[in-house]
DNA sequence: ATTAATCTTGACCGTTCGGTCAGGTTTATT
DNA sequence: AATAAACCTGACCGAACGGTCAAGATTAAT
């Protein structure tokens, strides 16, 4: 069931370009056209390999999606507060950082009430969710951290993460109108980790 | 100078209409249609009273960006750090609880690069920023918070209560599919507050 | 070498978009 | 009562949208 070398490029060409423009033009504003531009493609051939708009943007969202949940990984593998919930803040903070336009692409599906993604945050994340709220339960049974809600907690995380992606342009117009720098944005990291592990008690 | 009573009443219904469509559908998903169907009037009488689309959404714009920097006035009036940002804190989760079709305009707007307000941006949010900067150095040099870089607090600050609004519907489907309850969102309102305090060591 | 499968693409289609406008109606002014 | 100003709106326009298709070009299988 091996793909065709040929497809298997184009379809890469093709959801690279839409990455592009989904993120810089939001799902209505993004039109096959500009994304066929982007990818160097005639428009045509776009729906020879994606057949319609949706379906492009669905499998756009799909890798988002993985990634979102891959991010997870240091946060399962530490036994402690402190090491769990600083690599899962760090690993997000670099994700926005790397991967600022698919950030934006799922803030915009979200904020469009998640129209084509609804089921997947209602069971691949919500169980997803669940697990990790046992453990912060768990933390907070054994006083390592003090009493809170742990959903809060990861709204929290993720706000303040994605933030730094999102609102990327914002951040821009308050910093000299250039990007954050190297050295400005490993702070910023430092400073969200410090806040959040002592504002949950899991630092003195 | 006086406006005649029917343009009040008609720029005012159809700037509620088309808060919802464009917090609903986004810029470009908004159409002419929609907006004037939702305001209950022929789309020719929009552009009698809106000449195009993007002058509507500019007004709407400018309303969001006034509620968004009066929002600033407990701040200014408490001279005590935990007061002072409780309370900023406090009106500002308020704001996304009964104002979220607004936050989510503004969202989307920075989210696309912010084409039309980043002037404002770069001056008026650029100044009023600097001038809550301020205040926050003085209480990291009179030793009552602890040292950190102000403009990534307000930055988390934004992040957290705005998110509430904006992820809304990510928030609703890890919340068996319920909007937050008051009584959740007061639990909400109360953790945010200790957390960031806590964090930044105004609390002990 | 031949056939089959896959890939490519310019031209085209129906629909919907933001916006216009002429001509009628209502409201304000005198 | 008459005139002017403001308001209303169905019908229409060119442009751009997502999507289709037939016919040719290229690649794979035999």
């Amino acid at each position: 069931m091996r793909k065709n070398q040929i497809r298997i490029n184009n379809e890469r060409r093709i959801l690279a370009a839409a990455v592009k423009i989904f993120a810089g033009y939001g799902y209505q504003g993004a039109t096959m056209r500009k994304i066929a531009e982007e990818a160097g493609l005639p428009k045509a051939n776009l729906h020879y390999y994606f057949q319609t708009k949706e379906q492009l943007y669905r499998q756009v969202l799909d890798g988002i999606f993985k990634d979102w949940l891959a991010a997870a990984n240091t946060f399962d593998e530490c036994e402690e507060p402190v090491e769990a919930l600083r690599g899962y803040i760090e690993t997000k903070m670099d994700l926005s950082r790397k991967r600022p336009l698919e950030s934006r692409i799922w803030a915009e599906e979200i904020l469009r009430g998640a129209p084509l993604i609804q089921d997947q945050l209602e069971q691949t994340l919500a169980a997803w969710l669940d697990t990790r709220v046992k453990r912060i339960t768990d933390w907070i049974n054994k006083g390592t951290i003090q009493a809170l809600n742990p959903r809060i907690l990861m709204y929290m995380i993720w706000a303040v993460t994605q933030h730094f992606a999102d609102f990327e342009s914002q951040i821009r117009a308050l910093n000299q109108q250039q990007n954050l720098s190297d050295e400005q944005f490993a702070e910023a990291k430092t400073q969200v980790v410090q806040t959040i592990l002592k504002g949950i008690g899991a630092l003195d």
